[in-house]
RNA sequence: GCGAUCGUAGCUCAGUUGGUUAGAGCGCCGGUUUGUGGUACCGGAGGUCGGGGGUUCAAGACCCCUCGAUCGCCCCA
């Protein structure tokens, strides 16, 4: 017979199992149970956008010449002929949404969604070709306070996450679009006359996006780049007093942040302000969450002109940098004392259910060796289904640990299979040493 | 697209300067013991040493190619 090949799961995608010592598909639960659960108290409404679009959407919005456009979409042509591309981020997506759909009536529109998202890279440590964002945005408020509120959302839920203490929000501001050509028209000036002391890739983001030289790791662009004028000098009296009111707005909030003048963002359609929440715990990924305002951006996609503001977080980078979560520990383990009892077994486990009790069974196995398999499952307690004795006991309740809870547990289970059916409820004593 | 490291049972790994039928722990399956406090013991299944080619009397160990993984560059969440 030949030899079945199976297919390798395609590069850059993941598979999580529960119940692990990483509990890593817990973890990434829990950041989006997290993010469900404060998304709430910002009042922001849960939105359900296509995992594919037009391409159009992403290449006009994103900026044609973005790696992201250029090199890392999922670009397909479908059986109708059209051009359609797995979504590589959310805001596009939304924003195509909140045009076609009419949803400008709604307006100031507080929106928040997660899901799947496809770029074509490289993967390595926190970076994937399918990972999963957290996203949030504020369409149609011109506010500075639209800023803060969704800074102070952002800052809230990495605490919530617990995970506030390595990760420091970075705040910069990009100015409105006469400040930016004029920062960047500076900026370009400079870059030329320094072009001989730049590193090859910065010579190329020279012509492409000469604004990502500022944040270039490359040593030998790092004098140029420091020596290189600050948006400061440049900033209109607007955008000046738009970014003093977001940072006041912080402070006011005691969300703390720290001024990185160097920080811009990949994407073209960024005005305002952009931010990240970084860290140093995740190799060579340090941005755990990022955003910023994208006035502009509608009105590019056919749209009214309309403010917006947003911030996308990778759940995975959330997820490894978050504790595992603690699973309540009610569990009992339904076990057949004989193999005949196991049908009967499965009847009192299917009774317990019925009634919302969380039970384990076995599936299989050798009766003697189950004990110790749903001890290891991490269940709380043991019920055996034992062949009856003379006076109709049928059960026994075996707690596999110290904790008092298990008494709690006893009392649903005992009322559902009858008290005066339990020959035995025993309770373990302290470990003893070993 | 580029670079570095790695690739032995389901999992974590050993395998001496290349040398006979490739090992352990865990897990899995079966059995005995224990009226059940991660019990003890016995037995068992499971490996084309990622794949292909080469060097050699002899390669899991050396060389080349290829595939894959990991981490980094680029870019980004």
């Amino acid at each position: 017979m030949a030899k079945i090949e199976t297919p390798r799961p395609v590069r850059g995608t993941q598979d999580m199992l529960g119940g692990t010592p990483e509990a890593f598909a817990e973890r990434f639960a829990h950041v989006v149970a997290t993010f469900d659960r404060v998304r709430r108290l910002y009042g922001f409404q849960r939105v359900e956008v296509p995992v594919f679009e037009s391409t159009a959407v992403f290449a006009r919005s994103l900026g044609e010449s973005t790696d992201v456009v250029s090199k890392e979409m999922y670009t397909f042509e479908d059986r109708g002929g059209d051009s359609i591309t797995l979504r590589p981020e959310f805001t596009a997506g939304i924003s195509r949404a909140y045009i076609t759909e009419g949803w400008q009536q709604y307006a100031p529109l507080k929106v928040a969604t997660h899901g799947p998202l496809f770029r074509y890279e490289r993967p390595q440590k926190g970076r994937f070709r399918q990972f999963h964002q957290l996203d949030a945005e504020i369409i149609g408020a011109a506010e500075p306070g639209a800023d803060v509120e969704l800074l102070v959302f952002a800052d809230q839920l990495l605490k919530e996450l617990g995970i506030n203490d390595g990760v420091t929000l970075t705040l910069n501001t990009l100015g409105d679009a006469e400040s930016r050509e004029a920062w960047r028209a500076a900026l370009i000036a400079h870059f030329e006359a320094h072009r001989g002391d730049l590193s090859e890739d910065s010579v190329d983001r020279l012509a492409k996006n000469p604004l990502r030289i500022l944040d270039s790791k490359d040593p030998r662009d790092r004098p140029v780049a420091d020596s290189a004028p600050d948006i400061d000098a440049y900033l209109t009296d607007e955008a000046r007093s738009f970014f003093e009111k977001v940072t006041s707005g912080l402070d006011a909030a005691g969300v703390a942040w720290e001024r990185n003048a160097r920080l811009v963002r990949g994407l073209d359609y960024y005005r305002h302000t952009a931010f990240e929440f970084v860290t140093d715990r995740l190799g060579a990924q340090g941005t755990v969450l990022g955003g910023g305002r994208y006035d502009g951006l509608i009105e590019n996609l056919g749209g009214p002109a309309t403010p917006a503001v947003g911030w996308a977080a990778g759940i995975e980078r959330l997820a490894m940098l978050v504790d595992v979560p603690t699973a309540p520990r009610d569990i009992v383990a339904v076990l057949p004392d004989k193999r005949d009892l196991e049908d009967e077994a499965l009847a009192v486990a299917a009774r317990l259910r019925r009634a919302g009790i969380r039970c384990w069974t076995p599936l299989g196995g050798n009766p003697k060796k189950l004990p110790a398999k749903a001890r290891q499952a991490g269940v709380e307690a043991n019920l055996f289904v034992l062949h009856p004795d003379s006076e109709g006991r049928c059960f026994n309740f075996i707690s596999v640990s110290d904790d008092p809870s298990v008494h709690e547990l006893f009392k649903p289970i005992s009322a559902v299979l009858g008290e005066d059916r339990f020959g035995n409820f025993s309770h373990f004593k302290n470990n003893k040493a070993d």
